[in-house]
DNA sequence: CCGATT
DNA sequence: AACGGCTAATCGG
């Protein structure tokens, strides 16, 4: 028979064995099918192949009681960094006999480097296949107890859409000593949705009038097993979760493990499989996806698409779908659990109101790693739980394998100590000209370092090259190293074609209609282009990185910088007076120049810039106020300000001073009325004094990077996650610890206070610190620089504060 | 007060 | 677990 499908996953069939199930869906169904025929392998170079590859066959070694010897060895043809060669290609029989030959062969004479290694068997095999997970697949086989058994390897097919379902869970536990304990405290209740209404919330408890979606079971192990039945009921294909990873299936698998209850979450009965990893930790769910809503967070977080003081569920959703959810106070569900009645109503209301957030936010954000999951060619899985530095890997692993390019190892022990250690110069940023300028316009380079490395050839191929005459070559500024003008290479020809790719799509894009599905999938794919194309730079500088080159990544920061310098150089020069630039942007003053001379301007300088590389015109403001490098703001042609660097966005600022600045922004710059801002500014300074403010706006948040006892300089926060640790809560790095500054003696340090500890009814907040350090520097700094000095903020007939230091 | 640490 | 540049607060000698 012939399958025809949609690539939903691919997973190893057993652990330790070659063989391969996929899982592709049909007609509205999934299917499994055994593919046994792969064969992983490794090369290896050597001084002379034939010679190694004739010791390397007679290998033979003896691991735990098994003889292992290699299935077969071939000499073949392949590249390093561009230059033809031959290596030693080794197939297994397994992939559990990698490590020991690999570790023999290392030992025989003439054998230099190993390559294509460190590659786990499914992308591997995705890769040596040729097939792309979200794609069509095509196989030929035969059915035999449930699964198909491929004859030959399964091959690309032809596009095959199909509906997936996709339904989303959370967990609520009973948690009475504030940390749930996985041994001891007991899931209460498991929530679900799915798209069409389906909504439903599993808990074992009754309560006089529930809502019709809350489903009552005997009893937590019920519960679990009522879960998996749902999920097999419903033939799920994407199962969606937030924060997943970490907390929810951890905990149901301890509990399950507990309870003596199967967690066959899987299809064909397959339960799931946590891998735990420092960074890594992930559940798999055999023939489903499981996505952490919260991976893809992170992920949109890392790359600035999105940017928040914290990554709640109730943060995330209220950002990005601009709509509130219930929220319920983490130390209530214990007693809503003891007491019933209408509290336990409202955790149950809130439980489905996390499924149904996670739901939302799945489907917000699933067409975009959808699209980067066609493009880099792994599972939806690995793509969602991937760095953006990660993606560059696979997208270029695959790319090799396609042009016959050895895959070099990522950098292990001392190669990757001295990597770190070498560091290089970045970006310029200049010093801006501070205070208030008018008729300001902005410039910037289009995607300035994916366009230097297309522009320029770096690669590390093609660095150094003794093929060119100097005229054909880049010579990059300061440094002298010189970059091929005649062979592309393997990094530049892959970039070139993803921003050419991208570019096509813009063009598609403006003759459709925003709204309609064709729109959503092409600008998820162009926006897939764009993060993948963004972090080759990264890539080379990343001491992690298998094609790391930290030649490629300053030669493209100084031309970065050269670029930029030449920019200003030539504004001065036709009169605009350039206030401030960074990296790839500038801001000028128009010096009465018209919209028509300006792009005049632009044309000009762009016509001067080789290759792909453009300067574009970002707009016209109006007024602007610099402060000091990276923070500055705007008022665009349509009045909206524009804010950056300032403490809005940072969580180790109060939100009192934050909303202060913010305000007396507005009054500023928006409406021209310092006096406004004075009024601002006093108005506040009397509320703190006062003791009006709410704790929540005095909350201060630090992040603790390290372990309590690493610290040598104890600043507050470790000071207060000393308290708490005393208190018996866990406190490790990575913990978000949330003080406040309380009056009495000694340092800052000292009186900072978890918001746990800090009772309004029995301690006073330090309003003098909230004064002088957090709303007067924040919001000083920027009257400062438009000429206020404190004398200008006081009205004539304004109140006086005892704040004479001030006003 | 100033360099180091965060 | 993508880069470097940068500001600012606070510690600690």
């Amino acid at each position: 028979m012939i399958l025809e499908g949609l690539l939903l996953d691919v997973d190893q069939a057993e652990e330790g064995f070659s063989s391969l199930v996929l899982y592709l869906k049909r007609g509205g169904r999934a299917e499994a099918v055994l593919d046994s025929s792969f064969e992983p392998s490794f090369y290896f170079t050597a001084d002379d192949p034939r010679r190694a590859a004739r010791l390397v066959s007679k290998v033979e070694v003896e691991e735990r009681g098994e003889t292992v010897r290699p299935k077969r060895v071939e000499v073949v043809g392949r590249k390093l960094l561009g230059r033809e060669m031959e290596a030693v290609r080794v197939f297994l029989e397994s992939p559990r006999h990698l490590t020991p030959l690999r570790h023999a062969i290392r030992e025989l004479p003439g054998v230099r480097e190993f390559y294509g290694f460190d590659l786990p068997l499914v992308r591997q095999y995705l890769i040596e296949r040729g097939l792309v997970p979200l794609e069509g697949v095509r196989v030929e086989g035969e059915r035999e107890e449930g699964v198909v058994r491929a004859f030959h390897p399964p091959q690309p097919g032809p596009e095959h859409p199909q509906e997936l379902e996709v339904m989303s869970f959370d967990i609520e536990v009973y948690n009475p000593a504030g940390v749930p304990r996985s041994d001891r405290d007991p899931v209460i209740m498991i929530s679900l949705a799915a798209p069409g209404g389906f909504r439903k919330v599993l808990t074992w408890k009754g309560v006089e009038g529930a809502p019709e979606f809350v489903e009552v079971v005997g009893s937590e192990k019920e519960m679990l097993e009522r879960f998996v039945e749902l999920v097999r009921e419903r033939e799920v294909d994407l199962l969606l979760g937030y924060n997943t990873d970490f907390f929810d299936f951890p905990y149901l698998r301890e509990r399950a493990r507990k309870l003596g209850v199967e967690l066959g979450l899987g299809r064909e009965g397959g339960g799931a499989r946590t891998r735990r990893r420092k960074f890594a930790t992930a559940t798999k769910v055999p023939g489903r996806v499981h996505v952490d809503v919260y991976a893809m967070v992170s992920f949109l977080a890392a790359i600035g698409a999105i940017r928040l003081i914290h990554y709640t569920l109730e943060d995330v959703y209220r950002h990005v779908l601009g709509k509130e959810k219930p929220d319920f106070e983490m130390g209530g569900i214990a007693r809503a659990w003891e007491e019933g009645g209408e509290e336990l109503k409202h955790l149950l209301e809130y439980s489905l109101s996390d499924a149904q957030a996670t739901l939302e936010l799945g489907l917000a954000f699933l067409p975009l790693f959808r699209e980067l999951t066609r493009l880099v060619g792994q599972t939806l899985f690995d793509v969602t739980r991937m760095t953006p530095g990660q993606l560059v890997e696979w997208l270029l692993i695959r790319e090799a394998f396609g042009r016959g390019e050895l895959v070099p190892p990522r950098p292990k022990g001392e190669e990757y100590g001295e990597r770190m250690e070498e560091t290089y110069a970045g970006a310029y940023v200049m010093e801006p000209k501070r205070g208030l300028h008018e008729n300001l316009v902005a410039f910037d380079f289009r995607s300035l370092y994916p366009s230097i490395i297309v522009s320029h050839n770096i690669d590390p191929s093609t660095l150094n090259c003794d093929c060119c005459r100097p005229e054909e070559t880049t010579v990059v500024p300061e440094l002298g190293y010189r970059f091929c003008g005649k062979r592309k290479g393997f990094v530049p020809s892959i970039l070139e074609r993803l921003i050419e790719r991208r570019a096509e799509l813009k063009r598609e894009l403006k003759r459709l209609k925003p709204g309609t599905p064709e729109y959503l999938e092409l600008d998820s794919r162009q926006m897939a282009l764009k993060i993948v194309s963004n972090s080759f730079y990264g890539m080379f500088g990343y001491a992690r990185a298998r094609w790391y080159s930290k030649e490629c990544a300053e030669s493209i920061t100084s031309l970065g910088r050269y670029y930029i310098h030449q920019t200003i150089a030539r504004a001065e020069r036709e009169g605009m007076e350039v206030v401030y630039a960074d990296t790839d942007g500038l801001y000028c003053k128009t010096g009465g120049k018209s919209r028509e001379e300006i792009l005049r301007f632009l044309e000009e300088v762009n016509r001067g810039l080789p290759g792909v590389m453009e300067l574009e015109l970002e707009g016209f403001y109006p007024r602007g106020v610099f402060i000091t490098k990276k923070r500055y703001a705007l008022r665009d042609e349509e009045g909206r300000l524009i804010v950056k660097g300032l403490e809005f966005v940072r969580r180790d600022w109060a939100a009192v001073a934050k909303r202060t600045q913010q305000e007396v922004l507005d009054a500023v710059l928006g409406e021209g009325s310092p006096k406004k801002a004075a009024e601002i500014i006093r108005r506040v300074v009397r509320e703190l004094q006062e003791g009006k403010v709410r704790v929540e706006d005095l909350v201060i948040y630090t992040q603790l990077k390290m372990p309590i006892e690493s610290y040598r300089a104890i600043g507050p926060h470790v000071v207060a996650a000393k308290k708490l640790r005393k208190k018996g809560y866990p406190v490790e790095p990575g913990t978000m610890i949330a003080y406040v500054e309380v009056k009495g003696p000694g340092s800052i340090s000292d009186r900072a206070t978890p918001v746990e500890d800090f009772d309004p009814e029995r301690m006073e907040y330090d309003a003098g610190y909230y004064v002088e350090h957090q709303v007067l520097p924040a919001v000083m700094r920027i009257m400062e620089v438009l000429g206020y000095r404190e004398e200008d903020l006081r009205s004539p007939g304004g109140e006086q504060t005892r704040l004479g230091k001030f006003f």
